[in-house]
DNA sequence: TAGATTGTTAATCGATTAACAATC
DNA sequence: TAGATTGTTAATCGATTAACAATC
């Protein structure tokens, strides 16, 4: 529906105003002023964010709330049911199958796998692991379109090749180490190290031992 | 060091340029386009990035791996070690509290905490939770500059704010909720909602039920 | 109507890319 | 020297911000 290509950038930026208008009453009429405070922006980039994909606000008013969410909750797709496949069952992956998100309606994990003989067959959180050797072949009867990477590093990319082989069109990935998919495929990379590096950088400068000003 | 102000996202590929680089042995020398290729960038990118920084590369030649990895490195500030607090010991926390990142030297979680008092007082590996109402008094005592919160939504701000009284200058947010800090403080945001309902837009993007191009 | 705020265009800012002289 | 690739400047691209007519 929008208009334009749209920024990523401005996508990402409608899943957390859509988090910040659920804490609203649906009758609530929100300025993109107030929206732009909560969420840590200016009204401006609300307004250009909100109009790539139409005209939802009014004009000397605001936002209506229930309005808002309805429209961004459709724009991201997020009234419909997405299944998910989950690799690597160890520490970071059990706790992502715990994790809250994932007991709402709009994300649920279907398929669980790893190649550790000694885990697959056991049960976690409902799911039997499987082997990673019928990732492809479950994706593929399930119709799973999102795999989740929680592997270590060596085995990420082969697990990416069999995710997508499985007919994936979106990965998250959270092994330390870049892995390269099909154009087609839309990869998020979620990187603990990088982030803690820079925040290492950031951390460093200005202090007298390394100054990065100049 | 840098001549001028660098761009945030030049860090965080400094720090993924640097995990390319320790594939390599130390004495072999890359070209920019080679390093490009590893990560998934262009050469000029590359060149970029690094410049910003300092003159590391040989005209003709590439860039020599152990002599690069040196330099990031110290840009970085990883020839220091960085010691952390960890915010709340549910299964995301206790997680990141096996991660390998964490075993090694440049960080260390050093302090953890939890608000549920059945948890106060146990031992994970190696540390034992204390209170959050003990957050800034440990933190000013031991020099913990970076924090990491892992703790539900509601509980995050409070604990940004007790770890800023702390002293953190540093804190990365793993909470689904958008946290307001000091503009001092260097604040990252791990949003996995986000990440996922990105996905999820991407993904009906150029389906017949929810088209977004045009 | 007067006041407020949207939607949108134009101006600005900042990051990426292209191109090439310098240099190994 | 000839070939290759850096470091850097200028051109391009894209996102943010400012400003204001339209409109509730």
């Amino acid at each position: 529906m929008p208009r334009f290509r749209v920024p990523e950038i401005t996508v990402e930026r409608l899943s957390i105003y859509l988090r910040a208008l659920k804490k609203f009453p649906e009758e609530k009429v929100l300025s993109s002023q107030e929206l732009a405070e909560l969420v840590g922006t200016t009204d401006a980039q609300v307004r250009k964010d909100i109009t790539y994909f139409g005209e939802f606000g009014i004009p000397g008013q605001g936002y209506h709330v229930g309005k808002l969410k309805e429209e961004i909750t459709h724009i991201l797709a997020l009234d419909r049911e997405w299944e998910l496949a989950l690799v690597g069952v160890g520490k970071l992956g059990t706790a992502l199958l715990a994790y809250p998100g994932f007991k709402k309606k709009e994300f649920r994990i279907r398929a669980i796998f790893d190649n550790d003989p000694k885990k697959i067959g056991i049960r976690i959180e409902g799911l039997i692991v499987r082997s990673v050797e019928k990732i492809s072949e479950t994706l593929s009867r399930y119709g799973i379109k999102i795999g989740i990477i929680t592997t270590p590093a060596e085995a990420a990319q082969d697990v990416a090749d069999r995710l997508v082989r499985g007919g994936v069109k979106g990965i998250l990935n959270f092994a330390p180490v870049r892995i390269i998919v099909p154009e087609k495929v839309k990869l998020k990379n979620v990187d603990l190290s990088m982030e803690l590096e820079t925040l290492s950088y950031f951390l460093s400068e200005g202090t007298s031992t390394g100054s990065h000003n100049f």
